[in-house]
DNA sequence: GCAAAAGTGTTGGAAATACACCCATGT
DNA sequence: ACATGGGTGTATTTCCAACACTTTTGC
């Protein structure tokens, strides 16, 4: 690391020592990992392991390591809870209050993670970990309440603008089962032949010439998502509003 | 790494001990400063104080305080560098690259903040600050070239939304002014005629019998912009589109 | 009187909404 | 045969985009 003073610009190494000093604050992530099942929003939650919160929920984080990207620890959060590799994971939020951990100064960065529940049953193992309906989630440990509600509204928005929502949902799905997840999510009913037109003038669902099995009535089709579509038509973003 | 997922609660002191161990991070905050001026929105920048980008230019940031709220030490950049105290300001993203300070680990989280150019101009003093045209940044220290971009993509959003852009006029402003700084910021041109029709259908500009003054040409009446009325009024959002 | 910007309405197209019937399947 | 949800089209309304002329003021 290059070290030359002048007169105006700071060396690396009084620049070093000045964060040194400052080092009393530590870092940690914290995921809302949401699923989708029998038509319910839900979101995983587990025992808060911290005394002072006996008997609280709480959100699935963890302390960033010193050498860990931001990223690199959400990531490593929801392999360990969830056994999931490679799922959906934005950052939502960072929340800075002095006195938001009772053990001293943590400021945590909250991430916003969307997962095929599918594909998580087949993983879990741990029963303090458990899926709550977004409706009945209340008074979590520290401030994962308002961690959570800040995340929950987050994807309420994000996901009238982007394609997250496949992310909760089997690769293959049926029209009905994406209306009824962006009902559950947005907490409203929509209009079936008008959510179908939306999503078919789109033009980004695939038909795949496949029917639903195992339903008790007449089968409907099933799509995937095309991904490679939506990411070659940058969409602009037009129009104020408030 | 233990996968310690029982019911077992740790203690307080326990989880102090955890954290001491993971202090070695440091957080900082940056500010995304914009102002609008001569119908252009500009950005604050400072000559960067550290060796490795001598030249550079680079936003306005500190190092975090240990018992200080994140959004205290936004306020306390932008009081230092702007000496205005309740201005718009909100935070947008972390950035938490291992690699993206040389001296060592800082994370850092940006926020964007508005502010009205006039005000600044009668508290400015020091000439290492500039105003600079947001076409024109690149190549600032660290990472700030993509934290200006993350800001100001957020805000082109954001000012669509959300009443933010009357932070960046004077309290009273006219139709023009505010058709020109929606211009600046979305980098594109406005029918005037369709731009006014929606600010008066919207209900939210309040005529305050006033005209412009000192201007070359037929004066503009004058507004203010509503916000007892927008805050009674809680939007709610709906509409699949991507 | 001239230059420069203020102020103002209408029309056509696109998109959103509301709404009802027949069809395919499993039981 | 019946119960369940799949699949489809049209009429109405609302919103957006395009577009030109008259008025007021300073010089």
């Amino acid at each position: 690391m290059p070290n030359n003073l002048t007169a105006v610009t700071k060396s690396i190494k009084s620049v070093e020592s000045e964060i040194k000093k400052k080092k009393s604050i530590a870092l940690s992530v914290d995921c809302v990992i949401f699923g989708f099942d029998e038509n319910k929003l839900k979101v995983l939650l587990i025992r808060s392991d911290v005394d002072e919160f006996k008997g609280k929920m709480s959100l699935l984080g963890d302390l960033l390591h010193p050498d860990e990207d931001l990223d690199v620890a959400a990531n490593r959060v929801l392999k360990k809870r969830t056994g999931l590799n490679s799922v959906y994971l934005e950052q939502v939020h960072t929340f800075g209050a002095v006195k938001r951990h009772p053990a001293g100064r943590v400021i945590t960065v909250a991430y916003c993670s969307l997962i095929n529940i599918q594909h998580y049953k087949l993983e879990v193992t741990d029963n303090e970990l458990h899926w709550h309906d977004v409706e009945t989630v209340k008074e979590l440990a520290f401030d994962h309440q308002q961690i959570f509600e800040t995340c929950y509204q987050w994807l309420q928005k994000r996901v009238q603008e982007h394609p997250l929502g496949f992310s909760l949902l089997p690769k293959k799905f049926s029209l009905r089962e994406l209306q009824n997840l962006y009902a559950a999510i947005l907490g409203m009913e929509l209009d079936r032949r008008n959510f179908r037109k939306k999503f078919q003038a789109m033009g980004l669902l695939i038909d795949i010439n496949e029917m639903e099995k195992d339903v008790n009535n007449r089968p409907g089709k099933l799509y995937k998502f095309d991904y490679n579509k939506y990411n070659k038509n940058s969409k602009k973003w037009v129009g104020i509003d408030f």
